[in-house]
DNA sequence: GCCGGCGCTGAAACGTGTTTCAAATCCTCT
DNA sequence: AGAGGATTTGAAACACGTTTCAGCGCCGGC
């Protein structure tokens, strides 16, 4: 192999063909990262290209690895304010939904490559999943989580989890354009008050939301 | 126009095209559904099988609104049974669930076609998400919903939406390889009992989840 | 019975993701 | 410096989604 070097996750040239892919996306979407003007705009021949991913999905994967860690650093820079959990979860995703809707023809672009259920994508696709649990998990606590996961609790988990699912399936319906842009933020908004207790906006009294619904019939 | 068939939603050509689609599908995933072989199989050239659908994603979408249809019409028959609402609604995803893991390349492909992205699609995709809607807001009540959605109400709108999208992420992950075909129930279970109050499996009583979490400094 | 139009057919053509492979190049070790 | 092995290149080939189009057949209206 050649020298080692620097980066641990990315040879310089993967990160290449991974920044190039990311400009055709912002610029025109999934349809306009070509393989063949990828790995030309890259410097590389189509063989290299296919050494280094898989498919065009992987590539676009591989974006959103990148992507993720960046607003990762972002956020540890200048977390998200707030003085409840429920505030500074909302705060976060609208962060994070900020950044999608700023480039949307990358955010469609990785989305859908993320959707393409790949089973040789799984791994990374789950780096990107971990990624969101520890800065929603951040957020709820109002400190940085610094160990590997097995630091966060149970709860922890499940809740961060939860809302990663409700965001990740609203952005999957803004690209989709089932959602749109400005519905995202007040169902996002709605999401977390319901699953944090709602004392940020409303002020109901800590009830579970079970007792809303219906009488049980017993049957 | 030839003569107006009885069927209000697909005539004859249309859902003789689904159908197959569903059938390859189910043998061979999103890949085996070659339009070609699709076209072939139905009796009808390709130009006709553009004429009804847009592309091959627009195909599987109709096919997962067909399956979603016969799925409502199922759990309209056999409502998913429980005395309170928790119970209901972890029934009915179990269902569903087990709807979609009794033909995994079939659902990995509607799943995929579904998060394509395409616009065009947008339509079809909201009309799937009705249909979960109301289902889940069924289980909810314990009863059928019955006219529009207009009958909805707010609260049952948030919380049936909500957990459609946990469900449909997961669902999404499962495609993926990401979340084992096991790990699904329980982690729905989870959610509901969350979000619904969690006196179905422990009985700790009525506190929102956010007391559990770093105290809230009231702002 | 004939006309006009509409949808269907059949097949070819195009673009792009993916694969393949021999030749050229590069790196490391001796 | 040279050998040996690995990697990259460049280009061609293949598969499949999608588009296109000329000709055909069926239908209702005259």
């Amino acid at each position: 192999m050649a020298v080692e070097h620097a980066d641990p996750t990315l040879e310089e040239r993967a990160r290449r063909i991974v920044e190039t892919s990311i400009e055709l996306a912002e610029r025109g979407g999934f349809e306009a990262v070509r393989l063949r003007d990828v790995a030309a705009h890259a410097g590389v021949a189509m063989g290299t290209l296919y050494r280094r991913f898989r498919s065009k999905e992987d590539l676009l994967v591989a974006a959103l690895e990148l992507e993720t860690r960046a607003l990762s650093h972002r956020i540890r820079q200048r977390p998200p304010k707030g003085a409840e959990p429920s505030e500074r979860v909302v705060s976060f995703f609208e962060i994070a939904t900020r950044g999608m809707l700023r480039r949307p023809n990358l955010s469609r672009a990785m989305l859908r490559a993320t959707a393409a259920g790949e089973p040789a994508l799984a791994e990374k696709v789950e780096v990107f999943h971990d990624l969101m649990r520890r800065m929603v998990v951040s957020a709820l606590r109002g400190a940085p989580v610094e160990g590997a996961d097995g630091e966060i609790s149970d709860e922890e988990r499940l809740v961060g989890d939860l809302l990663n699912r409700v965001w990740f399936a609203l952005m999957m319906s803004w690209a989709g354009g089932v959602q749109s842009q400005g519905a995202i933020g007040e169902e996002m908004r709605a999401s977390v008050e319901l699953v944090l207790g709602r004392s940020v906006r409303q002020s109901i009294p800590q009830t579970g939301v079970m007792d809303r619904f219906g009488k049980q019939i017993e049957r």
